[in-house]
DNA sequence: GCCCAAACATTTGTGTCACTAACGAAGGTA
DNA sequence: TACCTTCGTTAGTGACACAAATGTTTGGGC
């Protein structure tokens, strides 16, 4: 019985969602390491990025933008005001919301993140010729944009 | 400012750990629904498979081939020695290991595992033709293999 | 033989993440 | 008015990845 060379069987190895997986865990990882340097995580970049290509937003839209649940939202949101990336304030037109708004520290911030964010990519992608990565993005959108909605709340699209 | 269309903005979208990210949960949501319906989880079909690969193996073995972590295994054994899956066994040469293995009812119940988690196979990479299928899974093992061990005990290869 | 380092199975705990449930406050509509 | 929905918020659940510590057992060096 001598140790096989080969710890994961390739029945295993050759099913697509546990390679998806696989790879998702490495990315993330890769991401983390680099942002948790920071002091940040994903959600604060996803967030920040949002607000600055889309401007200001309540936190429900950022939820379904970002794809935070609103009830996560509150506390990157608590983190990023914390460290004044971002200001919450009450929406004089419709009190139920806050608007969030990106401070220029924020967009700094942000600025920093996306550099990390980006060595982070090439990182991942590395093994791959750039034809390759370019194809890969594009069957991984043909994927997301087929299984578009899990479940979410029907009455939300317009 | 009327609600834009497009929930997610294209920056975000564009980003490949976001994108995996987004493949594997729902990836996840397939593979996990329809295994659900049977009251089993994923571990309980990777571990079916490398026994019924691999046979008989320890739980340490198990671990590594599988990717779970030796304390989470020891409830995914337990749940799968319940349902008379597996038999765990103090191994008799040497003492510190159980010797965990498949029985008649585990065969069985993994034929019927792999037809669902194949079932969901089909599901996640309907969008794409089977070229595009194949060339998915080449290019995430690609990915896998490069970024092989995270930080694994050196010493395991032999 | 004895000693020590390692592997094993196990328990317990931590942190992240996706998600649900419930609440009060506010708005829209009939 | 009453009703239903949205919004922000709190609290809690369950799956998962992982760390730390414990007790047992094994193998190697002496």
């Amino acid at each position: 019985m001598s140790a096989p060379a080969e710890p994961t069987p390739a029945r295993l190895r050759a099913i697509p969602s546990r390679l998806i997986a696989g790879v998702a865990v490495v990315a993330d990882r890769l991401v983390g390491e680099r942002l948790a340097a920071e002091g940040a995580r994903k959600w604060h970049f996803a967030v920040l990025a949002v607000l600055a290509e889309s401007g200001p937003a309540s936190q429900a839209e950022l939820s379904r933008r970002t794809g935070i649940y609103r009830s996560d939202m509150v506390a990157v949101l608590n983190e990023l005001a914390d460290a004044g990336c971002v200001r919450r304030e009450a929406d004089t037109a419709d009190r139920r919301r806050n608007v969030v708004t990106l401070t220029a520290a924020g967009r700094r911030r942000l600025e920093r993140l996306d550099t990390l964010v980006a060595d982070a990519q090439r990182e991942i992608l590395a093994p791959l010729t750039p034809a390759e990565q370019h194809e890969l993005t594009r069957l991984l959108t043909l994927l997301t944009d087929h299984h578009r909605p899990p479940h979410p709340h029907p009455r939300d699209a317009g």
